[in-house]
DNA sequence: GCCATTAGGTCAGGTATGTTGACATATTTC
DNA sequence: GAAATATGTCAACATACCTGACCTAATGGC
């Protein structure tokens, strides 16, 4: 980003802290201009790491989601898919054919009810998605590690509790959930004893 | 959201303690799968409730990109903004239009360079800016009442510590100077002595 | 066993937002 | 006067969404 010079009302002054001029808080219905702004910027950055690995593949950020996702939750339902994302069916549909024409999402007929088609990544799916959350997650290291100690809990509160409150709950069951579920797929794949 | 019930792999387990279970610091390369997935629901909600407000008005997001900017940067250049934004002059132009031809967004030709057009919004840009700005203010405001003192600044440092190193430092700046210069905007409103 | 419901897939067509590339016009700068 | 700059525009295209309609196969209630 090159430099943004306001020319037209701009005259000089204490202009550029550097650290965005603090602790005035919003009392009155002042908005919450920098975090808004800090938002905006920092999810660009966030999601553009993996934006660059996927454009090489011919994939964009939608297969990024699915791809996340079932890395995440081995063995879920497409419906499932489709409540987290918050798509319609068209629209996963063309991003999942993709991937499992590709080879990074395998689906496999459901034990109990064999209309499900049951979604997990292959070798080359688990690969991929762990590259992408490992650029993701370089990021974010780098940040905690400035932050110091409580920085990853205040971050979590934070983004937490921006999700809507009608499916927090739902969010935070999901998170929980699926990482007894990685461990578990992990401890089975080394021993055949869940 | 519904509630996401994985069928293949799932046994009954400590699973959904709410809160995601904590401090179990990815120290080999775990990946931060917590915060990247926080991250992405906490992004959909902050731009959903103005999404919902731009479309009664048959504008979408990139619209809400344009006039935010505009507001908390009266008289900046069309540059700046394809600066900012990162997109296409092409791809502003189609939304600048309509910014434009709907009475949001006004261009004045810039005085010291007349091929400049400087972008200003309207009233009636400024109330629906402020707006969408007063929605994202409310759920902040929510998350950081609930975090207590501090939670402001957290925040703040871990969404500044995002942004890719680079442009880190313009965007603070940006984010402090569009705060001087709203103030100063209103400042000479109320009195032509700026 | 019949039938409504459910899980999933697919066709057809439309919108929003982005892209490249090529030009055009006015203005400033050297 | 020529080159560079700020902006706008035309044309064509790609992606990622959407709505609506319709299909198959399997399940489950009765």
């Amino acid at each position: 980003m090159a430099d943004v010079s306001i020319t037209a009302t701009s005259k000089p002054r204490a202009a550029a802290s550097g650290q965005a001029s603090s602790e005035a808080a919003p009392t009155a219905g002042e908005p919450y201009f920098d975090l808004i702004e800090l938002l905006f910027f920092a999810y660009r950055d966030f999601v553009g790491d993996p934006d660059e690995v996927l454009a090489k593949l011919g994939f964009g950020r939608a297969h990024h989601r699915v791809l996340h996702f079932v890395n995440r939750n081995p063995g879920m339902k497409v419906a499932d898919l489709l409540d987290i994302l918050k798509i319609t069916k068209q629209s996963l549909g063309r991003v999942l054919k993709q991937l499992i024409d590709e080879g990074y999402v395998v689906q496999k007929e459901g034990a109990r009810d064999r209309r499900q088609r049951l979604l997990y990544v292959s070798p080359a799916g688990e690969a991929l998605a762990m590259k992408l959350a490992a650029l993701q997650t370089a990021r974010i290291s780098r940040v905690l590690a400035e932050l110091g100690p409580g920085g990853r809990e205040a971050a979590r509160r934070f983004l937490a509790g921006m999700i809507e409150a009608e499916d927090r709950d739902h969010v935070l069951r999901l998170i929980a959930r699926a990482d007894s579920l990685v461990e578990r797929e992990r401890a089975s794949a080394r021993d055949d004893n869940p």
